[in-house]
DNA sequence: TCAGCGCATGTTTTT
DNA sequence: CATGCGCTGA
C-alpha cells in the first residue's frame, strides 16, 4: 500500500493521511482533488480506520461518482461495491427505497424530472384557475423548488404578507398534495424526504450514523442548503466529515449553489483540519498566472494561489475576428494547423458561453471536414419521443400516475382531446382518484360522449393488454410491443422530414438501451422499477467519446471538471461574457469572472481567446466591445494574433486514414440491412470500436449516419 | 380535435 | 435567426 502514497506531493499527504477529525480540502484547478479524495478513502480502509460499509461518497453528477469508483477500483485490493458512492440524489433515492413507509411513501413512488414537474404546475394552475401570463409555471416551479431547499413545506410558509406570496403557497400546497396522491417525487423532494425521515424517525437516523464513520463530499461549493443540512445531519458525534470544494470554482450560484457552504464548514464543525492544494498539475505558468490574475480581481475569496513547476509554455493567443464567422475560422484554421502538427481532435476543445455560439462553429468545422462533438442541448432520454416510451413504461408500472397519463393518453393523437381529459380531471378531483380509475368510473357511468368512450376504451385496452407482459418477456420486447401497439412508431413514421426520421431512429435506439440496461447489484427493486428511476437521475451523459477522435465542444458551464491540451474559448465580449443578464449583480460579475477563471485552466499547453468586433445575435448585427476579462489578463501573457484573409487556405479535403482506421467489418459499397429503413448502402465510416458510424444512404429514407453499436445493420 | 399559422422570445444545467 | 408556444380556422 505504501507505493499508493508515493504518488502523492507533501500538501496532498497530508489530506489523505489526517490525523482523525474533520477535514476541508481547498483544492485549486488541476490539483488533484480526485487523487486526493480516491487516496484518502484507499488509507482508510487499508489502515483499518474505516470498513467499506462505513463509507460514504457524496458527488454532484453520475459521472463523478462514476469516475471515484473506477479510480478506486484500480487502487484497492477489493472491489468497491461495498462503499456507497453516489450523487446527492441517488443516494436519497436508495433510502427513500429502504424506507418509502416511514417517508410516507407507497412503495412504487417515481421521480419527476423538471419537465414532468412543470407539466404538472401548468396543471394546477388551471385548476386553480390562475392566469399563467400572471403567474408564470416557471416562476412557480422556482419557488417550491426554492421552499423545499430550504426545508419548508408550503404550511409552515408565512404567507401573511402580501397576495403573491398567497397565491404561490396555494400553488405549492396543491402540487404537494398532487404528488402525494399520485407517489410522485421530484428531485428537491427526494433530499427533503430523507432529510424529514431522520428527523421524525430518530432510530433509523441513529443507524446510520452509527453506520457511516466517514462522510466525504466533492465539490462542496456546488452545495445547496439542504445538501448542507443534510450532511450536518447525517454527520453524528463520530462520524469524520471531509469536504472538498474551490470557491474560486463556484458557477452554479444561480441555482442554488452557496459557496458560502465551504465558509460555514469550518464554523460549524469542531476541530477542523484545512489543508490548500495550491500546486496545479496541468497546465503551463503562462496560462495559469493569467488565470491567477483574472480570478484575484474578485474580493472574499477564501485565497489560495496556485502555482506550478511546469515549463512557462507559449504565450495566450487573443484574436480580435471581425465577426462571429470570421472567429469560427480563425478556430478551424488553428485547429487544421494544430492536427498538422501531430495534435488530435480530441484534445481541443472549443468553449464558450452560451449553447447558441456552437451553431456557427459547428458550420464552419465541419466545412472544414474537422470531426467535432458537441456536449449539451437535450440528452437522449430527455427527448420528447423517448420521453413518451418512458410516460408508458410508467403507466403500465402504476396506472394511477397521472404525469404519466396525461403524457401519453393522447400521444399519438387518438381522439382524446382536451374535452375529454378536462371531464375526466374534474370527475377524478371529485372522487379524489386518479384519472385511470376516473376513466373506469366514466366508462361506468357513460358520461363520455360515445367517440370518446371509444377512444378512452382503447387506450385503457391497450394498456391493459401490455400489463401482463412486463412479467413474462425482457423489457426490450415489451417496450417494443409497445411502441408498436401504441402506435407511436407509426405516428414518427409519417412525418418524413429529418426531424421524423431521427425519432424513429431515437426509439430504435431506446430498444437497445433497454436490452443493455443492467440493474444495479444492490438494487432490490423490480427491473422497470429500477428502469424508470435511473432514467431520470441518470440522463445518460455519454462519457467523454472513448477513441472518437472529435473536436470537444461545450459551454464553460459543462467544461468544469474537464482538461484539454488545447483550448479555445470564444465569444469574450462584453454582454455575452460576462453576459448581460448577470452584469448587473455584483455577485453575478463575480460568478461570471469564475465561469473565465475555471475556462482558462482547463487549458494544458495552448490557450486561445478570441472575441468579434460584431456579433449578429437574434438575427440583427450588433457591434460589441472586448469583455473586461480580456483586460484582466496581463498583457505579458497574451500575444495578439494578426487577422488574416484566406484562412481557407487549408486544405479541406478529408484525409484518408479514417477511412482505413475501422474495425466494423464493414466496407464502403457494400449493401446492408437496417431493421427500419431497409436496404441501403455504405457511404462512410468513421471512428472505432463502439463509436464506429456508418453513413448508409437507403433506397427509401435517404441518406444516414448511424452508430453501430446502436443500429441493427446487417450485411446483406 | 388538431394542424397550421403568427407572434414573442431569446443564459448557464444537474439531479 | 429559429424555436416554441398559443390561438384560430377547418
Amino acid at each position: 500500500m505504501e507505493n499508493f502514497l508515493d504518488e502523492l506531493n507533501p500538501e496532498q499527504l497530508a489530506a489523505v493521511t489526517a490525523a482523525p477529525g474533520h477535514l476541508l480540502v481547498l483544492a485549486g484547478a488541476g490539483s488533484g482533488k480526485t487523487r486526493v479524495l480516491t487516496h484518502r478513502i484507499a488509507w482508510l480502509l487499508e489502515t483499518h480506520a474505516a470498513s467499506a460499509h462505513g463509507i460514504l461518497a457524496v458527488t454532484f453528477t453520475n459521472k463523478a461518482s462514476h469516475e471515484m469508483r473506477q479510480r478506486l477500483e484500480k487502487i484497492l485490493p477489493f472491489e468497491s461495491r461495498h462503499l456507497w458512492i453516489g450523487t446527492f440524489h441517488s443516494i436519497a433515492h436508495r433510502l427513500l427505497r429502504l424506507h418509502y413507509a416511514k417517508a410516507q411513501l407507497a412503495e412504487n413512488f417515481q421521480i419527476i424530472d423538471s419537465d414532468d414537474q412543470y407539466r404538472l404546475i401548468r396543471r394546477i394552475l388551471a385548476q386553480l384557475n390562475l392566469d399563467e401570463k400572471q403567474f408564470p409555471p416557471r416562476q412557480a416551479q422556482w419557488f417550491i423548488s426554492a421552499q423545499k431547499e430550504k426545508g419548508l413545506r408550503a404550511h409552515a410558509i408565512d404567507d401573511e404578507r402580501d397576495a403573491f406570496m398567497r397565491t404561490q403557497v396555494k400553488i405549492y400546497t396543491a402540487y404537494e398534495a398532487l404528488c402525494q396522491q399520485n407517489h410522485l417525487v421530484d428531485f428537491s423532494e427526494l433530499l427533503l424526504r430523507v432529510h424529514e425521515l431522520w428527523r421524525n424517525e430518530p432510530e433509523i437516523l441513529a443507524h446510520y450514523r452509527a453506520r457511516f464513520s466517514h462522510i466525504l463530499v466533492d465539490e462542496f461549493q456546488d452545495t445547496n442548503s439542504m445538501q448542507y443540512a443534510w450532511i450536518r445531519q447525517l454527520a453524528g458525534e463520530h462520524t469524520q466529515v471531509m469536504i472538498v470544494g474551490d470557491d474560486d470554482q463556484s458557477i452554479y450560484g444561480w441555482r442554488g449553489a452557496q459557496a458560502e457552504n465551504l465558509a460555514h464548514f469550518s464554523r460549524d464543525y469542531p476541530n477542523v483540519t484545512t489543508v490548500r492544494l495550491e500546486q496545479n498539475y496541468r497546465s503551463t505558468k503562462t496560462i495559469l498566472n493569467a488565470a491567477n490574475a483574472v480570478i484575484a480581481q474578485n474580493s472574499d475569496r477564501l485565497g489560495k494561489e496556485l502555482w506550478t513547476e511546469g515549463e512557462t509554455g507559449e504565450p495566450i493567443s487573443l484574436y480580435e475576428a471581425f465577426d462571429e464567422h470570421d472567429e469560427a475560422r480563425f478556430i478551424r484554421a488553428c485547429i487544421q494547423r494544430a492536427f498538422d502538427q501531430g495534435y488530435s481532435y480530441k484534445d481541443i476543445a472549443i468553449l464558450y458561453r452560451s449553447n447558441a455560439q456552437s451553431r456557427v462553429l459547428e458550420e464552419t468545422l465541419l466545412e472544414g471536414n474537422i470531426s467535432y462533438r458537441i456536449y449539451g442541448g437535450l440528452r437522449f432520454l430527455d427527448r420528447a419521443e423517448i420521453k413518451d416510451c418512458l410516460g408508458y413504461l410508467r403507466l403500465l408500472y402504476n396506472t394511477d400516475d397521472d404525469t404519466a397519463f396525461e403524457r401519453v393518453v393522447n400521444q399519438p393523437p387518438r381522439g382524446i382531446g382536451d374535452k375529454t381529459l378536462q371531464q375526466l380531471r374534474d370527475l377524478a378531483r371529485e372522487e379524489k382518484i386518479s384519472l385511470w380509475q376516473a376513466c373506469e368510473k366514466a366508462r361506468l357511468n357513460k358520461t363520455l360522449t360515445p367517440r370518446a368512450a371509444t377512444s378512452i376504451a382503447e387506450f385503457m385496452n391497450l394498456i391493459e393488454s401490455l400489463k401482463p407482459l412486463m412479467n413474462s418477456m425482457p423489457l426490450d420486447q415489451v417496450l417494443d410491443k409497445m411502441i408498436q401497439g401504441a402506435g407511436l412508431q407509426a405516428h414518427y413514421q409519417k412525418d418524413r422530414s429529418e426531424k421524423g426520421l431521427a425519432k424513429v431512429e431515437n426509439l430504435a435506439e431506446f430498444i437497445v438501451f433497454a436490452r443493455e440496461f443492467k440493474a444495479e447489484e444492490n438494487s432490490e427493486l423490480p427491473l422497470v422499477a429500477a428502469f424508470l428511476s435511473q432514467a431520470v437521475l441518470d440522463s445518460g451523459e455519454k462519457e467523454a467519446a472513448l477513441g472518437e477522435d472529435a473536436v470537444q465542444m461545450m459551454t464553460l458551464h459543462s467544461a468544469k471538471g474537464l482538461e484539454f491540451p488545447m483550448v479555445f474559448m470564444a465569444g469574450l465580449e462584453e454582454g455575452l461574457f460576462p453576459h448581460y443578464l448577470s452584469a448587473n449583480e455584483a455577485d453575478g460579475l463575480a460568478e461570471e469572472r469564475r465561469l473565465c477563471y475555471v475556462g482558462m485552466t482547463r487549458a494544458m499547453k495552448k490557450l486561445y481567446l478570441t472575441h468579434a468586433q460584431s456579433r449578429s445575435l437574434h438575427g440583427s448585427g450588433s457591434l460589441k466591445q472586448r469583455s473586461r476579462f480580456l483586460a484582466e489578463v496581463p498583457e505579458e501573457y497574451l500575444q495578439q494574433e494578426r487577422r488574416q484573409t484566406k484562412f481557407s487556405a487549408y486544405p479541406t479535403q478529408r484525409s484518408p486514414t479514417r477511412l482505413q482506421a475501422n474495425t466494423s467489418g464493414f466496407s464502403l459499397g457494400q449493401t446492408v440491412r437496417h431493421p427500419l429503413f431497409g436496404e441501403g448502402t455504405v457511404l462512410d465510416l468513421e471512428g472505432q470500436g463502439e463509436h464506429t458510424r456508418v453513413q448508409v444512404r437507403f433506397k427509401h429514407s435517404g441518406s444516414k449516419w448511424l452508430v453501430l453499436s446502436f443500429a441493427k445493420l446487417e450485411k446483406v
